[in-house]
DNA sequence: GCTTAGCACTCAGCCCCACGGAGTGCTAAG
DNA sequence: CTTAGCACTCCGTGGGGCTGAGTGCTAAGC
């Protein structure tokens, strides 16, 4: 069931009205614009047609025709003529990125970047640190009884956390304890030292030297907390979904906050996003979550040194500019990683 | 102007049935609930005097009353009568907060379980750092040219930055620099601290020591950013405003989701009430934002072993409950500041 | 002088209807 | 295969009438 090139150029146009105009294009309007030299009549045939593969589809009897999803797909997939940015845009983005030194910040800037070029809602996942490679541990005493350790990854990412602890320590006990823990596991991966920790903990402890027996259950405390490995999402700039036409209706936005709010989904999402190299484009229901029905969802990996990160993205309305927003986050995605690789020369 | 007894009793039978039921208040229903044995007729006099009064308002002639924001401040001001908290809900929150040892965690969690149990927005102002004392410093080489500092201060709280550096650090010469900070600065405020570090800054650096130079090179970019000292709002629950019927309007929470995001006005809302002894009520424009319309704030200082840290609130509709809202609020600051003093016993 | 019954009046909300505009599908002719 | 013409459908809008709720006023009663 393959287009002809006419049917081609109409569902063309009339994508890229509908998307401009956010109405159902009629047969009339289409016949003006497409250029094609054919009467409404002819139109209405090839939108008929159109309309029985699934790709249009009229909302009532006397109103034009709008995208369907599938529509949306084909559009994406094989009709759509990318706009390369511009280069001042380019270099805005590089600026504005280039005054970040701290990944997290960085990060950061790339979502709001992203939600105010496109004024839609910017997102960034920071996958989980199974893999991040241990680097350092510190113990700094803070009060009797509380110990303030701090975690740092190769990566530049630091976690900190209170650990109450059942006895009081020294500030040398400290310090060893922290040596001892940094020459054991130093270059281990985080979900090793982890596993390596739950295991020293079930032997017998009075086995073990003191100074190995603080550090482990201190650490042990720390390592125990999975949400330190967690996947965490970054989202920007989603107020402005309530200036979008397509979804400024209470129930919509609702479900998108609430959606926002738990970020499992947003979550999935973005995951599955990163096993694809480059872009991807969710529309509609292909992200399988209701709330983002009316939404799209584009977004590219994003890496440091070639090793695979996270995902950037942008979550809009299905009726959105994809000419113009792939780009953006195209090049988005590439100056951060750029960003993130380069040891500031 | 005082008010008759009576008119007391039906400016407060009012606004309690109008807090209920949502809808402006007849003189019919108000001459039931009341319970004074007087008819509609009389009813409608007291009325018209209140209204005469500013305190309440008909939104159109054949419509029951509504109060305005002053019959509101009147209502808590001296006609409220507060429900104390149930042990068993007291008992909850205490529970959850316990349940949290790293501060900033708990208070996030108390954000949240504000919002939770009121389901409007939750809020919690940490201050500025101004006051905080400085503890301990950390510089970790991460990359060439890049240095990890770890800024710990006498309240247990943690920040972190990626310094970028103009030239590779040895790890003992970041250890000499940290310590040389450490001994020189320790237990000084982190504003003096900056403005020491100001005044070295202008020094002639050839004067100082090497180890010296380091430590002041690095540690002035980690403070030249104010951001670190500034104070930072935590909102909690927002989307459930979107439950709200008084505030489910689009451009109502369009403008209060814009608030939120720029956070300067909560900050300055926050940082007024924390001036201020016990709870605090605005009600409506007496917040001074727009935004803040048809919304109350309530709020109430927290602290840790006596000092005063920062606030804790809820962000709802003006037609809330008030008397079981503000005590929600109160206890929760209690517990939280309990969980903030008490080294863990 | 306070209270109350009665009455006329006002107004939002709702339903219904008519109408114009936009666009379609079909048919028959070129 | 293309096109002109025509009948048809349906949304959106605006007006008109009705109902229910509640008020203000007035005059009578305690």
């Amino acid at each position: 069931m393959k287009l002809t090139e006419r049917a081609e150029t109409l569902l063309r146009t009339l994508i890229e009205l509908y998307i401009n105009q956010g109405q159902p294009v009629g047969s009339r309007t289409l016949a003006r614009q497409a250029r094609l030299e054919l009467s409404p009549a002819t139109i209405r045939n090839v939108m008929s047609d159109l309309e029985e593969m699934g790709l249009i589809h009229a909302p009532h009897t006397s109103a034009g025709r709008v995208p369907t999803q599938q529509g949306y797909r084909l559009f994406v997939d094989s009709l759509l003529q990318i706009k390369p940015l511009q280069p001042s845009a380019v270099e805005e983005i590089e600026d504005q990125l280039s005054n970040e030194t701290d990944p997290q910040a960085l990060l950061g800037k790339a979502s709001e970047l992203l939600s105010q070029i496109t004024q839609f809602a910017g997102v960034v996942l920071i996958p989980g640190q199974q893999n991040a490679i241990f680097r350092q541990l510190e113990f700094v005493g803070l009060a009797p009884n509380r110990v303030l350790a701090i975690l740092i990854t190769d990566d530049g990412r630091v976690q900190n956390r209170v650990i109450p602890t059942d006895r009081n320590y020294e500030p040398n006990e400290l310090v060893e304890a922290a040596n001892f823990f940094n020459q054991t596991y130093g270059g281990v991966s985080l979900a090793d030292v982890r596993r390596a920790l739950l295991n020293e903990m079930m032997k017998d402890s009075d086995e073990m030297h003191l100074i190995m027996k603080n550090a482990v259950t201190m650490a042990g405390v720390l390592f125990d907390r999975e949400e330190d490995i967690k996947s965490e999402v970054m989202l920007s700039g989603e107020e402005k979904l309530f200036n979008v036409p397509d979804l400024c209706q209470l129930e919509k936005l609702q479900r998108l906050f609430d959606t926002f709010k738990t970020k499992q989904d947003l979550l999935d999402l973005l995951d599955r996003s990163l096993r694809v190299t480059g872009i991807s484009i969710f529309i509609g229901d292909e992200s399988g979550y209701q709330a983002l029905h009316d939404c799209s969802v584009v977004t590219s990996p994003y890496e440091a040194d070639g090793v695979l990160l996270g995902t950037v993205g942008v979550i809009g309305p299905t009726r959105m500019a994809y000419e113009e927003v792939i780009p953006v986050v195209d090049v988005t995605a590439r100056l951060l990683s750029g960003a993130l690789s380069a040891p500031t020369s």
